[in-house]
Parts: structure tokens; C-alpha cells; sequence
DNA sequence: ACCCAGGGGCAAG
DNA sequence: CTTGCCCATGGG
């Protein structure tokens, strides 16, 4: 148990909410503690006060990077429509989330097993690949996110037996493209978004929904809007209710695009963790 | 452009 | 103890 701290004061931040925000699935909670794994670094944190993270003493640095606590969100909500009642409420629900810089491989693997699964499951498929796959960290019993030579090696039948079903080919195929070289994730970060999306969705287990989720969730693109069932849902029944019937993906694209503003990654998680947690959504269509 | 398979946990009945 | 439901993609 560590004990010493690093007392980071803070603002806009909430870090119950941004672990559990769907961007990242291992964090382990206990009671006001935070532990999970930055960079091979086992790292705990907790918030005694909103104004106050508590990071384990020397990793500072490491969390304010992982947590993006420099983000200016105060300039990004200024930068979205005022008049847009639906954002501002979303936004005044959690005004302390933020969107995190995820190592590429990490986010991508785990994203690419989350397809058609829920947060518990996708949680309980990250700690096992963890646990079966991964380095341990030092100083601890807590595993690394495998490599993508690890999950190459360990083959299609053993990733299966952690619970990945059909996922585990896709999720091997890229582990393999990526060891191999033949598949550079760095590379991305040279393209501009429309053409990385596009890169990104040629990978085994990658369309455009799961390729803008690692844009934005670890190349730091905080213009890629990411469309899923929820999002689709609550842009339908906030800013069509009209015609919510004749409504269809491409608009909803377009008007995600034009309406948001620059940093409309921002305005997708609030609209995103509004919905999911606040209650205010039906979870079934056409309720 | 539709249309459906696909693993397994979990909540609801 | 069943059944239906999931933060999508790929291949027909």
C-alpha cells in the first residue's frame, strides 16, 4: 500500500467520472482509490476534494499527461453553440470529464474486443488479456496491456478462451500486422483525420466506429465525432425529434460535423456519459 | 444496398 | 431456469 502522495490541485476535473466514461476499462476501484496501470507504471490516485487529485508520489507527471488535465475545456465549451440547450445541460452534468491519451495499441485492442459488448464485459476481456497475455508491472502483481507480439504469439484458440468469441480472430490479426511491422501505428499520427480514420478501418475488427474512438481516445483528435448506438439514439431524439423516424446515419454525421465546432470529441462524451448515466435515455429504441 | 452471423455475461422474467 | 439484449464489423 502506498501511502505518500503527489497533491495535484485541480479544476474542471472529475476522476470517478472520467475512469468510468467508457474510454478505459481497467481501472480498479476501492472506495475513494484508484489503481490501474499507466505505462508500465502501476499508478493509484484519488479525489478527496473536487479541487484535489492525490496521485502515488513521482508519477505526477505520468498521470497529468494520461488524464489530459491541460486540456482547456473552459476555451472548448466556448467553442461550441450557445444557443444549444441539449450540449449545455449535458455538459453542466459532468463539466470535470475529460478525454484521456490512451497509449495507440492499448486503446485499439481494447476497442476492437468491445464491438457489440457491454462495459462489464469488456472490462472482465481487458483483465484477462491482462492477466494471461501481459508483463508484470514492477513492483507489482498488476499486468501490462499485452503487447501486440504477445497476443500475436499467444494465437487465435488462446485469445478465444478469454471470452473474445469471434473477436479474437480480428484482435489476432492485428496483434499480427502490427508485430510484424507491417502495420505501423505511429504512421497514423502523420495523416490528417478523414485519411487515418480510413488507415485505421483497414485493420482486421476496425470500421469507422471503432477506428474515431481511437482517434479521439489516443491520437488526441478531438474533432472525430464517434457514432454509436447511443450517440445515434440521442441525436435523433434531442435534434430530430421531428423527424426522428425518416432520420438517417449520414445526416446525422453531417449534423454532428457542422453544429459541434472543432472540438466536438468534447461535445460527443458529455452528450455520451449524459445518456448513459443520467438516466434521461430509454435504453430501447422507439420507447 | 440490405442482411445476418457471432460468444458470452448479465439482467429481467 | 430461460430469454433477450448488448458502445460493430465483415462477408454474403
Amino acid at each position: 500500500m502506498k501511502t505518500a502522495w503527489d497533491i495535484i490541485p485541480v479544476q474542471r476535473f472529475d476522476l470517478e467520472g472520467t475512469l468510468n466514461s467508457g474510454q478505459v476499462f481497467h481501472w480498479h476501484r476501492d472506495g475513494d482509490l484508484f489503481t490501474g496501470v499507466i505505462g508500465g507504471e502501476v499508478v493509484q490516485m484519488m479525489q478527496p476534494q473536487p479541487d484535489l487529485l492525490h496521485v502515488s508520489k513521482g508519477q505526477a507527471e505520468l498521470a497529468r499527461h494520461y488524464l489530459a488535465l491541460d486540456h482547456d475545456l473552459a476555451l472548448m465549451k466556448k467553442s461550441m453553440p450557445k444557443s444549444d440547450l441539449h450540449l449545455r445541460r449535458a455538459f453542466k452534468y459532468a463539466p470535470g470529464l475529460r478525454i484521456m491519451r490512451q497509449p495507440q495499441w492499448e486503446c485499439l485492442a481494447t476497442f476492437i474486443t468491445s464491438s457489440l459488448k457491454q462495459v462489464a464485459h469488456i472490462r472482465q476481456i481487458s483483465l484477462l488479456l491482462r492477466e494471461r497475455f501481459g508483463q508484470a508491472a514492477s513492483k507489482s502483481t498488476l499486468r501490462i496491456y499485452p503487447t501486440p507480439q504477445a497476443l500475436a504469439d499467444a494465437g487465435e484458440v488462446k485469445l478465444r478462451a478469454c471470452g473474445l468469441g469471434y473477436r479474437a480472430k480480428h484482435l489476432h490479426q492485428t496483434a499480427t500486422l502490427i508485430a510484424s511491422g507491417a502495420f505501423d501505428l505511429e504512421a497514423v499520427t502523420t495523416l490528417d483525420d478523414d485519411a487515418a480514420c480510413a488507415k485505421l478501418c483497414e485493420l482486421p475488427g476496425v470500421g469507422p466506429k471503432i477506428a474515431q474512438c481511437v482517434l479521439l481516445f489516443a491520437y488526441e483528435r478531438l474533432g472525430v465525432f464517434p457514432i454509436d448506438v447511443w450517440i445515434e439514439r440521442v441525436l435523433t431524439e434531442l435534434y430530430f425529434a421531428d423527424s426522428k423516424d425518416t432520420v438517417n446515419s449520414k445526416q446525422l454525421r453531417e449534423f454532428a460535423l457542422e453544429h459541434f465546432g472543432p472540438y466536438r470529441g468534447y461535445a460527443q462524451q458529455w452528450l455520451f456519459h449524459h445518456a448513459r448515466t443520467s438516466g434521461h435515455f430509454s435504453k430501447h429504441k422507439g420507447d
